[in-house]
DNA sequence: AGCGAGTTGCGAGTTATTCGCAGTTACTAT
DNA sequence: ATAGTAACTGCGAATAACTCGCAACTCGCT
């Protein structure tokens, strides 16, 4: 009567490496693919890096982990549970900094009444300069 | 006495695949570096995929375009003066519609005010469900 | 006309991600 | 427990989207 595997709920296989990735993006809060990577390799050195996208596809279907675009490149992952805020990426120094999500709630709710979009605020960056680069 | 050419004027050399580039964006509206190529080439056939490159980069750099992130994949270019709406895309049609950056004020205020962050909202775009996702 | 820095075309190099396939493994059904 | 099978993994190759190095050309200046 043990409860089952949280994978296992989910209609998915019990691998090392799945657990691995998902543990690993659990403990990183945002990570890239190629830092997942490393992260497993501590544990499970001979991880390809494909089995590691492969499965943050997998665990992304399922509903377990999500992705966000913090810039130019690839996609960051976000355990699910923890993707609670926003994020802002300043373009003159780069650095990501966090907001709460009710900080768009008026913007959501613009959108949803005016144009009937259902907004995930989270899915992109919010872009801009921070406050630190603001200033002179 | 004539005004000197707009290239000219911000220090660039006028050259036929510059021209072109910069009119292929105004006219497209949004577009990847490789549809300004395919633009470009109607009239220029020869063009180089990284003239293209480095030229919308160049235009960029003196604040003639700019690029928009609406997907997972690479940025799309817009006439500067022409980018005064945010991209709301839809992740389930693929969809990219417009809104007015008005939609956004409120919200980037709040940015300002709370966290100091000068929010330029059009460089990502809106993630969600469009109207006609959203319905059954 | 003549010069020199800026620009172009081209081919090669990166980087990030995806794919095909053969071998392995986790679950399932005896 | 055992065997069957579909899922999963590792690996190497393929693709996509840029980016770079360099020799040839050309724009703008004198
Ligand atoms: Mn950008
Ligand atoms: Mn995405
Ligand atoms: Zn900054
Ligand atoms: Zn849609």
């Amino acid at each position: 009567m043990a409860g089952k595997h949280e994978l296992h709920e989910k209609g998915l296989r019990l691998t090392p490496q799945r657990e691995l990735v998902l543990s690993a993006v659990r403990s990183l809060g945002h990570a890239t693919p190629e830092e997942v990577a490393e992260k497993v390799r501590e544990t499970h050195p001979g991880i390809n890096l494909s089995t590691v996208y492969r499965n943050l596809e997998t665990l992304q279907n399922v509903g377990l982990v999500l992705h966000t675009h913090l810039g130019h490149g690839g996609a960051t992952y976000h355990a699910a549970e923890e993707l609670t805020h926003l994020h802002l990426v300043c373009g003159t120094c780069g650095s990501v900094g966090d907001a709460p999500i009710e900080a768009a709630a008026n913007f959501v709710n613009v959108l949803a009444d005016d144009y009937g979009f259902k907004t995930d605020v989270t899915h992109f960056a919010v872009y801009g300069t921070c406050a630190a680069c603001v200033k002179p």
